[in-house]
DNA sequence: GGCGCCTAGTCACTTTTTTTACTATGCAAC
DNA sequence: GTTGCATAGTAAAAAAAGTGACTAGGCGCC
């Protein structure tokens, strides 16, 4: 019942395909909702079923058809009540946290290359979501942009999304450096 | 299966009540990892069952009895396979952030006090993390403590939850701002 | 002396999420 | 000429997580 509130939110804007939505959930939702393919395809169908949702199949000649879902009036008043509502804390699942969390009782070579590994994810996120925000800017500054823009909602997000992958990555760089000194 | 690996990295230094644990993921595991009493207490049994924890029983006058788990060998080596495992990546889900990506079909006032909340919300996580951190930090300077202390991961997981809980003041201020200017 | 909160849980039920395994076609590289 | 990746999904089962209600004594407050 709340994924559905990030699907309406990610389709309002861009109608798309289950895969299509799918991809954009790895790629930029991810920052505010993670979701596997497979949940979004029987949440879509749910959707539908519903009439929050409506599919039209597109006949694709070199490519299975695919059917492409936009939000309903009804997906649209749902969507709004969705903002009336207090929305629940954020919750949060990091297993690298964990493993620091343990370190004192880790494999420590294995827990520096996983944060290795986040380092390395995090800048490739952020290099994409710094992508998706000039495309969102376009030619103006932050500042013209927030006095005129109009896609304000995917501006803030992904702004969080950037702060958020750059905190991954000093904080990172701080671990690394004071498992270097302490374990040698 | 995942729980559990929180639960035992909450464990092993400091033994609790099911009851103590859930207050200890409230206030400060959260950080990394969320989870419901009802949850924990699930994961505690057949946690005991495995092996991972044992429990013993302390009577208590004026309360009720509580049963204190504790991490057993079983338990720790469990811990340290878990850290030389490949950590998931993070998964995130924030409400509020879905309802400011639909920004332009929201109750923009309902949204506006939610943010507020969430300011206030992260002021107070930030400081009891970093009444946490103080603790663990006693008299010694962060240089001091990165050199010779001993609580390495928590220093380092609080750390991550302290900028994550500033930068969301942050945002949340810039959105606020932006609302203020765009929303009046 | 009644209200509500704190401690310390348990139970039953429902929903959500994850996992694993399938079906197809097309394209490029080797 | 087959291996691997991208597109575009479907199906079923298992595991995990979340919700709501309930027990029961103690404490403080007004």
């Amino acid at each position: 019942m709340a994924l559905r509130n990030a699907v309406l939110a990610a389709l309002i804007d861009r109608e798309s395909s289950g895969y299509d939505l799918a991809k954009r959930f790895r790629v930029s939702v991810a920052n505010f909702w993670t979701s596997t393919p497979q949940q979004l395809y029987r949440e879509l169908e749910k959707m539908e079923a519903e009439g929050l949702l409506t599919a039209r199949v597109v006949k694709q000649e070199k490519r299975p058809d695919k059917r492409i879902f936009s939000v309903t009036l009804s997906g649209r008043d749902a969507l709004r009540a969705f903002t009336q509502q207090d929305p629940k804390p954020t919750t949060v699942r990091d297993e690298l946290l964990v493993q620091v969390e343990a370190l004192a009782h880790a494999d420590v070579p294995s827990v520096r290359e996983s944060i290795r590994a986040r380092i390395e994810q995090s800048r490739q996120r952020l290099d994409a979501y710094e992508k998706l925000l000039a495309e969102i800017l376009g030619p103006r500054s932050h500042e013209e942009f927030l006095a005129t823009g109009n896609r304000i909602g995917p501006y803030l997000t992904l702004s969080r999304g950037i702060s958020f992958e750059r905190e991954n990555i000093t904080w990172g760089e701080l671990a690394l450096s004071v498992l270097a000194r302490r374990y040698p």
